[in-house]
DNA sequence: TATAATTAGTTCGTACACAAAGGATATATT
DNA sequence: AATATATCCTTTGTGTACGAACTAATTATA
């Protein structure tokens, strides 16, 4: 990247955003030819953990607003990924499960985002890349 | 965060993802006081590091697409942050100055950025705060 | 000099982020 | 039972992100 204002390169809002910006572009391509977004892809893997979660519970295990994650499960279901169903015992929760389609590209679903991972490591030696996820985890 | 999916917990999309969320989310918090919006402020670094820029220089030295930036600036001149003026010598290009609005709060500005960021690594070692941004920065 | 190619910027469409408000259902309190 | 409170989820509004198509203006080429 060229030279930039001030001491804006030294600051970590910005470089997360451009580091976010870029890992994000690469995964968005690389799920482009399965017709998923990352947040749709990462609502199956959510699933694929847990089958049969709410909204809510959704919502607090990925860390996605409700109010975003609304309109992302009405897509994924006219989509065909995901399948609602209404709660037997509270008429104020359906329950979300993966559908077949979904489930039949589990294991090439999951290998792209591997994949993904694997190329923004790439340039790093084993410790760097270890002390990178630690030092991320640590600031979420 | 809790327990997550498979070794989502490993995965650098995922990570980036979250950790610019926090970020974000913490220095739009500062910023609101301000009505101002992260990218409204980047736009503003951008313009006091060179002032006049076109859009298009613009997008290129922050990484913001062109469309994006169309609205963002669009926005910015309704609140009065800046202004655009016709280049003299090519009719399609205008350029983009901060307004004395804007210059008036330049310091406060700024130093807001830099508190957010000294609030985000202040939980690492001054060690770890390197290693950190050289990363980020490989990654970019 | 007519035409092609390039460049600057906007507009459109789809998707996400998130605050705020609202509707429906469930549970607790009186 | 009636009311209050809490929970699940959706809707609305504003602000990005970005591919794609488009207009207008400029420059290069035949």
């Amino acid at each position: 990247m060229q030279k930039l204002p001030e001491d804006l390169p030294e600051c970590l809002v910005f470089l997360l955003g451009k580091a976010y910006q870029k890992a994000h572009g690469d995964f968005k391509k690389r799920l482009k030819p399965y017709g998923l977004t990352n947040i749709q892809h990462l609502v199956l893997e959510g699933l694929w953990y847990r089958n049969g979660m709410t909204a809510t519970e959704i919502s607090r295990l990925l860390k996605l607003d409700k109010a975003t994650l609304s309109g992302v499960l009405e897509r994924m279901i006219e989509t065909g990924w995901i399948v609602r169903e209404p709660h037997p015992e509270d008429g104020r929760v359906h329950r979300i499960f993966t559908s077949e389609k979904a489930d039949g590209l589990k294991e090439k679903l999951i290998e792209e985002r591997k994949k993904a991972n694997r190329k923004i490591l790439a340039r790093f030696s084993p410790e760097e890349q270890e002390v990178l996820k630690r030092l991320l985890w640590e600031l979420i």
